[in-house]
DNA sequence: GGTTCGATCCTCT
DNA sequence: GAGGATCGAACCT
């Protein structure tokens, strides 16, 4: 077992601000099948991320950025590769991934992961969750996601031909057009995904 | 200073 | 499918 977990180690490669510099469509869809870490305390949670939603520049009405830039998003118009995260409906967090580059406001939501103990398979199935079950709250706003405390890393997990689902994302009804556009992606065979 | 409303989740029916 | 929990940012006056 030591072995086995030293090796999943010596194998996993972390994100770099390179990979975070790309548009966020492409991250949205790059993320699934890494496995998002976080240092807490003396140990490590790691999940793999199942579900995942972009958001993209100044015109998307599902993001905060469509509004210009305010205390609560200036995050997403910084440098990438730092995490946004932000209260929904007065009690759950939010975890979003700056990506692109500076002043071009965009980020990747983190909807779902996957949990390691079947048990809790759906523990963390949705943003909120993923937030509880990751004890992620806004202490964590603007922290880099290539630092210690918290990362994503290519554990060199293979996708199935086909498992890459595209959709609209959930809970944007108020976005115009904008909440037909196609910027969630999820793992079809993973039973951890939000919702299909 | 007051009002509105969510990038959600859970518990009903 | 509907409704309640709960609160701070954003946007009024």
């Amino acid at each position: 077992m030591t072995i086995l977990v030293w090796s999943m180690r010596a194998s996993a490669k972390k994100l770099t601000i390179h990979f975070y510099s790309q548009p966020a469509l492409i991250v949205a869809e790059q993320l699934l099948g890494k496995f998002l870490v976080r240092r807490a305390g003396k140990r490590l949670i790691a999940s793999k991320i199942v579900e995942t939603e972009a958001y993209v520049g100044f015109r998307d009405r599902a993001s905060h950025a469509s509004r210009g830039k305010t205390k609560r998003n200036a995050l997403m118009f910084g440098p990438p590769g730092v995490a946004y995260v932000y209260l929904v409906y007065g009690m759950y967090c939010c975890l979003n991934i700056v990506t692109s580059r500076r002043g071009y406001p965009a980020a990747v939501l983190i909807r779902a992961v996957e949990p390691i103990h079947a048990k809790d398979i759906r523990a963390a199935a949705g943003p909120g969750k993923v937030c509880r079950y990751f004890k992620i709250d806004r202490g964590l706003n603007g922290v880099s996601m290539v630092g210690g405390l918290m990362w994503v890393e290519d554990r060199d997990e293979r996708l199935a031909p086909g498992d890459i689902v595209r959709a609209r994302r959930i809970g944007v009804d108020y976005a115009g057009l904008y909440k037909k556009k196609l910027w969630r992606y999820y793992l079809s065979s993973s039973p951890s995904v939000s919702r299909r």
